[in-house]
DNA sequence: GAGCCGTGGCC
DNA sequence: TGGCCAAGGCT
């Protein structure tokens, strides 16, 4: 009732071997967590654990980002990846500031209406900034689940209604516990129960699961994916957005001209980017980071 | 709901 | 080498 099969054990294991990440210290602000879950969003924690700092030494509070020009928030994302979501920080430190007294929310519903935060986000945010009780479904936990529950390798590529059930299910009652729960599930699939080499010989769990027991049989059905990166517009916006983020002030379109030899292609990234308001055209035909 | 959105490291 | 993967979200 107040526990799963598993929760005993993993806790414990997180208790010995859990990381010492710095948005995980008792002193860590919400905001600081949301920070953090921001950036963590498809990006590795080593990549993320500089930026952070950084992040967190220019701009401790909502106030303090919100005040600044989001183009600031671009150039600060450097090389992190999906600068949208530099932009999305920066969007919902002036909504925190403005709709919730410079305070990160502490309900799921309102975190949820933030830009750039889903499901995912909001309870990570509500669970590990605040210690309240709701379901952590990641890829680290949709692995783990798949194989200790369900036997297979891999979960499904989009996440099912079945997986958030069997997700809720195992929240441990007392939100204290749920909370170091759903921390503890996502850390061993970091560290043990990883994508492409699981050390179950480290596993607190191995012994129940359902995967394990079927001798790990390998993933059967379509490649998981199919992601590739060069020649596509990512690639492009990239180079694009680069040269605006290593110049100090406005750019010639010449200098964007010159990362891509294609020119539709080019155009057709530049204007997506104008579009996703992280660049700024000017009147005098240069081209900045927004304002 | 499938496709798109950056970047870098690893085997 | 290149496909795969990394604390997702949005359209």
């Amino acid at each position: 009732m107040n526990d799963n099969p598993y929760s005993t054990a993993v806790l414990a294991w997180y208790q010995a071997n859990a990381r010492d990440l710095p948005w995980r210290h008792d002193d860590a602000s919400p905001w600081s967590v949301l920070v953090s879950e921001i950036m963590l969003q498809q990006t590795p924690v080593v990549r993320v654990l500089p930026a952070w700092a950084a992040w967190m030494e220019r701009w401790p509070t909502p106030a303090d980002l919100a005040a600044a020009p989001s183009g600031d928030a671009v150039r600060m994302w450097n090389r992190l990846g999906y600068p949208r979501r530099a932009l999305n920080l920066h969007a919902c430190a002036r909504t925190i500031v403005e709709r919730h007294g410079g305070e990160v929310p502490d309900s799921h519903t309102d975190l949820l209406a933030l830009p750039g935060v889903g499901p995912y986000t909001a309870a990570a945010v509500a669970s590990f900034a605040y210690g309240q009780r709701h379901a952590i479904l990641d890829t680290n936990v949709r692995r783990v689940l798949a194989r200790t529950v369900t036997g297979v390798q891999y979960p499904p590529k989009a996440q099912t209604r079945a997986e958030v059930a069997l997700a809720e299910a195992l929240l441990p009652a007392e939100a204290s516990v749920a909370a170091r729960w759903g921390v503890a599930v996502m850390e061993l699939g970091a560290l043990v129960c990883t994508a492409r080499s699981p050390a179950c010989g480290e596993c607190p769990i191995s012994g129940d699961c359902a995967w394990r027991a079927a001798g790990r049989p390998a993933h059967d059905g379509p490649p998981r994916r199919g992601q590739t990166y060069a020649g596509t517009d990512r690639q492009v916006r990239g180079k694009l957005l680069a040269v605006l983020r290593d110049a100090s002030g406005p750019v010639p379109k010449a200098a964007l001209d010159a990362v891509w030899d294609e020119p539709v292609q080019r155009e057709r990234a530049l204007d997506a980017l104008v579009a996703d308001g992280l660049v700024d055209p000017l009147d005098d035909g240069r081209y900045a980071l927004p304002r």
